[in-house]
RNA sequence: GGAGAGAUGACCGAGUGGUCGAAGGUGCGCGCCUGGAGAGCGCGUAUGGUCGCAAGGCCAUCGCGGGUUCGAAUCCCGCUCUCUCCGCCA
């Protein structure tokens, strides 16, 4: 969540920030129940000082007597006071009713507050205001008419839909064979580079988590319906951000350990609701599917730069296996709700004949670790502050499987398997057909 | 799933109704001492909220949520988690 202290001091700039991220709050109503919340603490919190104070004076009273030798009960001591306590006790059970009240409206709109742009964060609604940063290498020329990575797919029998579909429904995919010793090859590949030659610690997550984490991290409680929640208990994770960010809750770091830097393999699952009939060919679209995620903690000084190098890191693994990309910074109205800044990383697909976004990487300032409650501590004696959190695919698994099979197509429908993979893969050099 | 034990500050650990936000220790910070280091000595060391220009005041917090009481770390109820034993299980 945003700063509370904001709809006090700066309540223009959340009006601004809501607008530009196109989202529906009033923060007027927001501002006023904060009012209303201070109001009732002041009240209450004065009552309940007179009430200690006189509770003070009558042990006080008790312990004096008791070191003068005399005899004083509890209900003597008390006797004067009795009637003050019983206006005291109506009057604060009074306040703590209103009082309750409006710190939980005012907490339940704060979860639908999203977090503000950065500054310099081009403005737009949709995808066609996002702003192309660089593109590396460009699409490749086929000399004859690239497929898609359903048909190659399909073709080389690496892929089956129609299985999938049978058993789980529509919107889920299987691979076999070398198409599946080819996506494990891709998690193994990632996680190395990250941990081998980017300084991430990899972690091997539950693929389960509670509410409070989600909410921390953002998806909930506004995107319930995108998430498959198990019977009345935890909920499968929609991406390992939801773990990774809940690593260090409640927790207060250490400076000298910041930059944390994780990466973990999970399966994502997501219900991808509103999407039906969108873009469901192929992998592109699926309700589980593979993801390596990048995310570190950081000081929000070394925010903006972790970020950058962290998409770097990312990239590196698409120029690791010559996929042609570009990287998008994202409109204020395209980014995620906890986001500050961010950026898409888009493959081209010859066989599609677009790029399609493979990695989404972000910063979120403080707004996670304020839900998560994720501090850490400069030096001895100094205050705790909320860390700085980001994080990005890298990469999205069945998309770059899908890249690898769109570029690397040869004309007689075999693919060349990446020189990157290739260790990872018993040495093999091409999935032929047949 | 069954039985038992436990949860206190960065850490260890005292505290079973009354100036307890919490003894003592460790750690850490500052100072003294020293040629220097160590030892020793002194002082200081929670978080959040709220009011205040500030100094500081006030409120809340001893796993979480309720209750009893004028007053709860301490008593009662519910929950969560950890540990031990039993059962089951990849």
């Amino acid at each position: 969540m945003i700063d509370p202290k904001l709809f006090r001091t700066d309540p223009d700039k959340v009006k601004w920030a809501v607008q530009a991220k196109g989202v529906e709050v009033d923060v007027d109503a927001i501002v006023a129940l904060e009012e209303a919340r201070r109001d009732c603490l002041y009240q209450v919190e004065q009552r309940r000082a007179r009430k200690k104070e006189i509770s003070k004076q009558i042990g006080a009273a008790i312990g004096q007597a008791r070191k003068e030798g005399r005899d004083l009960t509890p209900e003597q001591a008390q006797a004067g006071f009795q009637h003050e306590q019983d206006a005291l006790d109506t009057e604060i059970a009074d306040l703590e009713a209103q009082l309750a009240e409006a710190e939980a409206a005012f907490e339940q709109r704060l979860l639908y507050v999203p977090n503000l742009p950065a500054d310099d964060t081009p403005p737009g609604l949709t995808e066609a205001e996002n702003v192309e940063m660089l593109a590396w290498r460009e699409p490749g020329r086929f000399l004859f008419e690239p497929k898609p990575h359903w048909e190659l797919g399909v073709d080389l029998g690496i892929i089956d839909f129609e299985a999938a579909v049978r058993m789980s429904g529509s919107q889920f995919v299987l691979t076999k064979g070398l198409g599946a010793l080819m996506e494990r090859a891709l998690i193994a590949f990632m996680l190395d580079l990250h941990t081998r030659h980017h300084g991430y610690l990899e972690i091997n997550p539950p693929f389960m988590t509670l509410d409070k984490c989600l909410i921390g991290s953002g998806q909930l409680p506004k995107f319930e319906e995108d998430l498959y929640r198990l019977r009345e208990g935890p909920y499968l994770i929609p991406t390992a951000e939801v773990p990774l960010t809940s690593l260090h809750l409640g927790e207060i770091i250490d400076a000298d350990r910041l930059p944390l830097c994780y990466t973990a393999y999970t399966p994502c699952f997501r219900s991808e609701a509103g999407s039906a009939g969108k873009e469901t060919r192929g992998m592109i679209r699926v309700h589980q599917f593979h993801k390596v995620e990048l995310m570190k903690f950081c000081k929000p000084e070394d925010e903006r730069a972790e970020l950058m190098k962290l998409v770097d890191d990312a990239e590196a693994v698409l120029k690791a296996l010559n996929l042609p990309f570009r990287r998008m910074r994202l409109c204020a109205g395209e980014m995620s709700f906890s986001a500050a800044e961010a950026y898409d990383l888009e493959v081209w697909m010859p066989g599609m004949g677009k790029y399609v976004e493979i990695s989404s990487c972000s910063r979120f300032t403080d707004y996670q670790a304020r839900r998560l409650n994720t501090r850490y501590r400069e030096g001895q004696g100094d205050k705790p502050r909320f860390v700085s959190t980001m994080n990005g695919s890298g990469l999205a698994c069945g998309r770059t499987f899908a890249a690898i099979l769109e570029n690397y197509q040869q004309e007689d429908g075999s693919v060349i398997i990446p020189e990157a993979l290739r260790p990872h893969m018993g040495g093999a050099s091409h999935i032929l057909p047949g």
